[in-house]
RNA sequence: GAUUCCGUAGCUCAGCGGUAGAGCAUCUGACUUUUAAUCAGAGGGUCGUGGGUUCAAAUCCCACCGGGAUCACCA
């Protein structure tokens, strides 16, 4: 390069904050197929084939054969042998290699590929043959430059181990990481069975708030925010229960929303501060009814993200998603394990003393039904490996739950547990407008007593039931973790495309 | 938020008081039916940032920034 083109080169070049030689390099070859009359970024390529299907498609065919066979592909630049003569194209569904000879191309054309670099994105008509080494080919006819990439690749071998790379630049990873591009391949599939399924089942899509005045429908810490034309608070929601109810006071019977909640609260390996759950919502069947739903949505996910099995590999354990799953209370549970029996002990300072001397801290403050839970999470939930409903959950942690029946310390609920994590609650929702304003205030009052998690009442919500909410059973799935589950993935960063990192740099 | 580990070339990683290294990638050349192509040569670094200790710091110490893991809260 001469000092007038590197001169040119320099002044036409945009504002790269962190250019290197690589870069440069990159930009000069741009700047070389420019002069060539080269549009490095055209409109369009008619694609009519796939790396994926061809392989698929001749997968019989003999070694040494070439076909008549004329195919359009494109994808981008991954390696390069030979000096251009070979190179793999990588496309969304595989990689396929090209061969481009001057058997079957213009010296000038031959000439343009000299200044393809690893990354661009290329397209190719050509013919399919397999070489005599066994590699499906397509025999180049025509090239064409569809994207120059003018930042180098990862490391061709080894693509990217560094994690904070991975996540702040996902497109990186899922270009250089197979392992990753199939984890939100799958997550895809899980949440498009979801919807298809609840739609045969005759459940309705719905979408509610996402930005609340009160928010409500669990306990957590909410994301506040302001809208400036109304010049009014808003809360990000925590979770779209109340709402969804509304829905069904209104008479939709079968309802069901997936979507984004936001939790202010700690992050890791299980949590991100925007996650996606789904909730549904169904008139006249109660928590025994959601039980049957909870096995099907996540039994057919799981089929459809693993050709029809049910056992998933997950770190060292085999999870075998089969239904039925085992039904067992909660107090029977921490019965079995610790030996203390709960129902026997409802005097809260009793309870209070058996938790302790079990070793399970007790928070001043806390209520019978938050000690049992406290129990149950230290010592139950982290051996509940395979599926199970973990039944009729202490009324104190469940405000919007009916009272159970048969003992008005519990309600009728469930939580499901796999791998020891919750992977979703569930209950005969409350539908009494007196019960629920009361359960409200005992929020209140825990909020008074500095549990800044706690509910906060919800005037209009309390209206809707008043109005006359139908005997209904509801669920929530943690869909990031069932994604988790099914992917074998140990980190909830690496399910979500972006997950939440610091500000950078 | 606490504890702990990590941060070296575009990427993957060595080096852990004495002149900053390798592979891939890049550039030059050779080769031209290769498979992480090969061969010969070259260029590429504020060793996260800022202080300190030392004759000498990528290396030891402190603080800060970013990340991972564990714990706490939570799904």
């Amino acid at each position: 390069m001469n000092i007038m083109t590197k001169n040119k080169a320099e002044a036409a070049a945009p504002v790269i904050a962190d250019s290197n030689a690589l870069i440069e390099a990159k930009i000069e070859n741009l700047k070389q197929l420019q002069a060539r009359g080269v549009n490095a970024y055209p409109y369009k390529f008619d694609v009519t084939h796939h790396a994926g299907a061809l392989q698929k498609k001749y997968a019989e065919l003999a070694i040494g054969v070439t076909t008549e066979d004329v195919v359009s592909i494109a994808g981008r630049v991954m390696s390069n042998r030979n000096s251009g003569m070979f190179i793999d194209l990588k496309d969304e569904t595989g990689k396929i290699q090209i061969f481009s000879h001057k058997d079957h191309l213009p010296p000038e054309e031959l000439e343009k590929m000299s200044y393809y670099d690893l990354g661009d994105i290329i397209g190719v008509t050509g013919i399919v043959r397999r070489t005599p080494r066994g590699e499906l080919t397509v025999n180049t006819t025509k090239v064409e430059m569809l994207s120059k990439s003018i930042r180098p690749l990862p490391e061709k071998y080894h693509g990217i181990h560094d994690v904070e790379l991975k996540y702040r630049k996902r497109y990186l990873d899922l270009i250089m990481n197979d392992e990753s591009r199939e984890t939100f391949r799958r997550r895809s599939q899980i949440i498009s069975f979801i919807r298809k399924f609840l739609g045969e089942e005759g459940f309705m899509e719905v979408e509610t708030p996402m930005l609340h005045v009160i928010p409500g429908g669990t306990t957590a810490k909410p994301f506040l925010t302001h809208h400036n034309a109304l010049d009014m608070p808003l809360y990000m929601r925590i979770a779209p229960e109340l709402y969804l109810k509304r829905l069904v006071v209104g008479g939709f019977e079968k309802v069901f929303e997936i979507g984004r909640n936001f939790r202010n609260e700690g992050i890791s390996i299980k949590h991100n501060p925007e996650f996606t759950a789904l909730e549904i919502y169904q008139a006249y069947t109660d928590y025994v009814g959601m039980m049957g739903l909870f096995e099907r949505i996540v039994e057919g996910a799981v089929k459809a993200a693993h050709n029809g099995e049910t056992k998933v590999k997950y770190g060292a354990h085999e999870i075998d998603f089969k239904a039925p799953w085992p039904r067992k209370s909660m107090a029977q549970l921490v019965k079995e394990k610790t030996g203390i029996d709960f129902m026997a002990l409802t005097d809260l300072s009793a309870a209070a003393l058996a938790a302790e001397k079990s070793g399970v801290p007790v928070r001043p403050g806390s209520s019978w039904g938050e000690i049992v839970e406290a129990v149950f999470a230290d010592k139950v939930e982290g051996t509940l490996i395979q599926p199970i409903h973990v039944t009729d959950i202490p009324k104190d942690v469940m405000p919007l739950a009916k009272t159970h029946p048969e003992n008005a310390l519990l309600t009728e609920s469930f939580e499901v547990y796999i791998n020891g994590w919750e992977i979703g609650p569930s209950f005969s929702e409350l539908n009494d407008p007196f019960d629920q304003r009361a359960r409200f205030q005992n929020q209140l009052e825990a909020r008074e007593k500095g549990n800044d998690e706690a509910m906060m009442l919800d005037e209009d919500f309390i209206e809707a039931l008043e109005y006359g909410l139908p005997p209904t059973g509801g669920l929530g799935i943690g869909i990031d973790r069932l994604v988790m589950l099914l992917t074998n993935s140990q980190s909830i960063r690496d399910v979500i495309a972006f997950p939440t990192l610091r500000l950078h740099k």
